[in-house]
DNA sequence: CTACTTGCAAAGCCTTTGCAAACTA
DNA sequence: TAGTTTGCAAAGGCTTTGCAAGTAG
């Protein structure tokens, strides 16, 4: 998914669909989870959602999150006591994390994916249903920056 | 490392040498923790430490625990808040995790992961250091049992 | 003997929950 | 209006920390 209004329509239309009822503060956060690329974490959603919505609350962030998540319209990333959220590609994709930037990167074009999986399924005869993959290490940006 | 007494004795002089004390109830837990392939988490390395140490204390574990990871002889796996714990093979490498019996499996002698690696320098110019992957699915084992 | 380690309890951090008030449809 | 959602505060679960008492070297 890349183009971020169609992914504010579909998960407008989870919601409406659902059952749901849409308030400004949901719509404020599914449009913001459907623009960012940053995969932030509730804390940064919050504090994101604070500037326009001054009495939002973190359990309402939870709240909402926990209902897309549900409906499988949110990929929640664990990582150290710290779950970041993807509401732009919903499905299990391996992330790249910049241990100097501290940035989160899709690295949702790898192929070399399959190859793993079908590895794992004949060498250990293991049905994957998902996974959770992050790699630590330099970004493109930082190693630049570094090398000069 | 296949030989969980070679790893106890690796342990042990990583201990001695860096000046640590060892312990009864240190030299128990590095003991578990060479032997063990159950990824225990901290809980379950208390729960089966206190059957021979009764006063042994939670808080002990985890302070252990980062001792050793301090050191790079432990390796901690991060799952939605339930931290894991490798100490036979402290570096990075794959999990399977079983959504039925929730063993967690090594994945360590999957070789594709160096065509991932790879593919994530060339395409992201991404340098990585280190990982962590998960699979989620069924084991072997689940999978006999559930075909029948 | 000295410095490190221990257990206990308290605190931290992130996340979830209970509930009356507010709001959507 | 009826049922959902909200914010607040409190509680939960896991992990860390402070400190006096205990222990290894």
């Amino acid at each position: 998914m890349n183009n971020p209004e169609l992914r504010y329509q579909a998960l407008l239309t989870t919601l409406h669909e659902r059952g749901s009822r849409l308030t400004s503060h949901r719509l404020a956060l599914i449009r913001l989870l459907s623009t960012s690329e940053g995969h932030p974490n509730a804390m940064q959603l919050y504090e994101s959602l604070r500037l326009q919505f001054p009495t939002i609350s973190l359990a309402t962030i939870y709240k909402t999150l926990a209902l897309l998540k549900d409906e499988g319209e949110v990929l929640e990333i664990d990582l150290h006591n710290d779950s970041h959220y993807d509401g732009n590609k919903p499905y299990p994709h391996p992330h790249l994390i910049c241990t100097q930037c501290h940035k989160i990167f899709d690295g949702d074009e790898i192929t070399a994916i399959q190859k793993i999986n079908q590895e794992i399924e004949d060498r250990y005869n293991f049905q994957i249903s998902r996974h959770q993959l992050v790699f630590y290490g330099m970004c493109w940006e930082c190693r630049e920056k570094t090398d000069r």
